[in-house]
RNA sequence: CGGGAUGUAGCGCAGUCCGGUUUAGCGCGUUCGGUUCGGGACCGAAAGGUCGCUGGUUCGAAUCCAGUCAUCCCGACCA
């Protein structure tokens, strides 16, 4: 009689990949749904991630030469009309603000009033808003270029949702520049694409893709929009980041205009890009498995736990004083810029159901403690990337002096493991019944874990883009910056095509 | 926003079809006491519910009816 494996999560990712995604985010504690529709409690796990998040990334953007700033919640309805594609793109998710007021109904409860004369939209994204205090901050090329970023909440009232993947009301932040040139604001746009992308590698340890969106996939009211398009575990493209390049577009309609080195007053340049607690929804479903969330060092919101084992009061008393020892001498190790961070968790439970209790939360080493590690003056430690039984002793030198190494080698692992999924599930397809074939699961009412990405022609349609997705429900996710220049026909339609692009279900 | 499902204790559920001995239960968790503790413990006791919300039908509603809100799945939408 073969023992069946315990997992801490049920179901597993193949079991019911839904809903495994979910059961992981309450295991591990990150963010709850509140009594609002579609919004979601962010819990404090979940936002220690979110903080170490914007910290990074808030460093990447000073280096990059942009400074924060903070703009209205609130956008006059008129400002948001005077772009004609960017009202169409949102209008439909909108929030709208329409009284400002409250008053006893007389039946001990309240009625709205005060009904204002010009709504306000509740912002979906600033670029109206932000443009309007462009206008008047440019006057001349010597005020650019402009380089804003902000840090906010935004809602866009989605109709389908899910936890951190997509909400009604999201954390994100919105990067805003104004620029004397086309050139300089493609370079602006392409920077910031690829400090997204060595975001997402180096810290949240996922490899992607940067590429074009298509025409029908582009930001409304941008000129062309690029994107880091991430594979998650049921080989699902997520997009994790957008940078937009503008053109005029938004000068024009917010009236962004300057003199420029010729003496000339011209219309601006724009760029915005942007990434939200979405990437936590991407962090989810790129490294955890059926035991929880799994997270890389360098976004963990502690780096290790010291789990003490004991039994008499003796006892406690020799451990904890180890575990001060080590603590102490931490304090001085730093990992990644920082100091290691560490809990102690000696809440009076079995050592086991603690250790399984970080585990689902994705902390990257455990460390126990118990009377036989004491005379040596040792810990046994797990890693996250490891199974959970695979424990190896460390003395006391070696947890002060290679716990930084191990921390090193455990964000290594979980990105290689992302990048062999991604390979393993990443093709070359060239005829079309194989392509259907490949994005067609095999049991249609409950469809398996299937697909993934398929490098294929495409004939730069959007009749062949729409018709494929219509059939398969597969989209062009990107035009790959990478892609080379290739004759090949058209996986649709046959017709000559210059080059590869990436096709997969997505998010 | 269309189709389907669900809403009963912190979590997971039974009870709803066929209204009334059900004083609204069970498992897990929680609290207390004890034995345990190095691989997800055990025994005993206790606490915890206006049955999503509003209204209606009825002598009587968790149960029937209407509305409404929320969640999940499918679709549409998705910077």
């Amino acid at each position: 009689m073969s023992k069946q494996v315990r997992t801490a999560i049920e179901p597993t990712r193949e079991e019911n990949y839904a809903e495994w995604y979910q059961q992981v985010i309450k295991a591990a504690d990150l963010a709850e749904n509140s009594d609002v529709r579609g919004c979601m409690v962010i819990k404090p796990w979940g936002y220690a991630i979110w903080e170490n998040i914007q910290r990074i990334l808030d460093g990447m953007f000073r280096e990059t030469g942009h400074k924060n700033a903070y703009f209205p919640i609130f956008i006059p309805k008129s400002y948001f009309e005077k772009e004609a594609a960017h009202v169409e793109g949102f209008a439909k998710e909108c929030a709208i603000v329409t009284h400002s007021r409250l008053e006893d109904d007389g039946k001990g409860g309240l009625k709205v009033a005060g009904e204002l004369t010009e709504p306000y939209i509740v912002r979906p994204t600033s670029e109206t808003i932000i443009g309007e205090s462009f206008s008047r901050w440019v006057n001349s090329y010597r005020d650019l270029p402009l380089l804003i970023n902000q840090w906010a909440n935004i809602v866009r009232w989605e109709l389908r949702t899910r936890l951190f993947l997509r909400t009604a009301e999201f954390l994100w932040q919105e990067g805003h520049t104004v620029h004397e040139s086309y050139e300089d604001a493609m370079v602006e746009t392409r920077k910031m694409l690829d400090v997204y992308g060595t975001f997402a590698e180096k810290y949240l340890a996922f490899p992607v893709i940067k590429g074009e969106k298509t025409e029908g996939e582009r930001f409304p009211g941008a000129v062309s929009t690029f994107t880091i398009e991430a594979m998650m575990q049921d080989r699902k493209a997520l997009q994790s980041g957008t940078s937009h390049f503008l053109g005029q577009n938004f000068a024009k309609s917010s009236n962004i205009k300057f003199q420029n080195r010729n003496g000339e007053v011209q219309y601006a340049w724009t760029t915005s890009w942007g990434v939200s607690t979405r990437l936590i929804g991407a962090l989810i479903m790129s490294h955890s498995d059926d035991n929880g969330l799994v997270l890389p060092p360098k976004i963990a919101p502690s780096h290790a736990v010291i789990i003490p084992i004991y039994k008499t009061e003796e006892e406690r008393e020799a451990i904890m004083s180890f575990v001060s020892e080590i603590q102490h001498a931490l304090k001085t190790v730093q990992y990644d810029g920082i100091p290691i961070r560490l809990e102690i968790d000696d809440r009076d439970m079995t050592s086991s159901e603690r250790g399984w209790y970080w585990i689902k939360k994705g902390i990257p080493i455990r460390m126990e403690i118990g009377p036989r590690d004491l005379q040596n003056r040792s810990v046994f430690m797990g890693r996250r990337d490891k199974d959970a039984k695979d424990k190896q002793t460390l003395n006391f030198e070696q947890i002060i002096g290679s716990l930084p190494e191990i921390l090193d080698d455990i964000q290594d692992n979980i990105y290689n493991k992302a990048l062999e999924m991604r390979k393993t599930y990443t093709i070359n397809i060239d005829d079309k019944e194989e392509f259907y074939k490949f994005f067609t699961p095999k049991n249609a009412e409950q469809p398996e874990v299937h697909g993934g990405f398929a490098h294929s022609h495409w004939c730069e349609s959007t009749e062949c883009e729409d018709k494929i997705k219509e059939d398969l429900k597969v989209t062009i996710r990107c035009i790959p910056n990478d892609a080379v220049e290739e004759a090949g026909k058209c996986i649709c339609c046959g017709k000559p095509s210059r080059r590869r692009v990436i096709f997969a279900k997505s998010y």
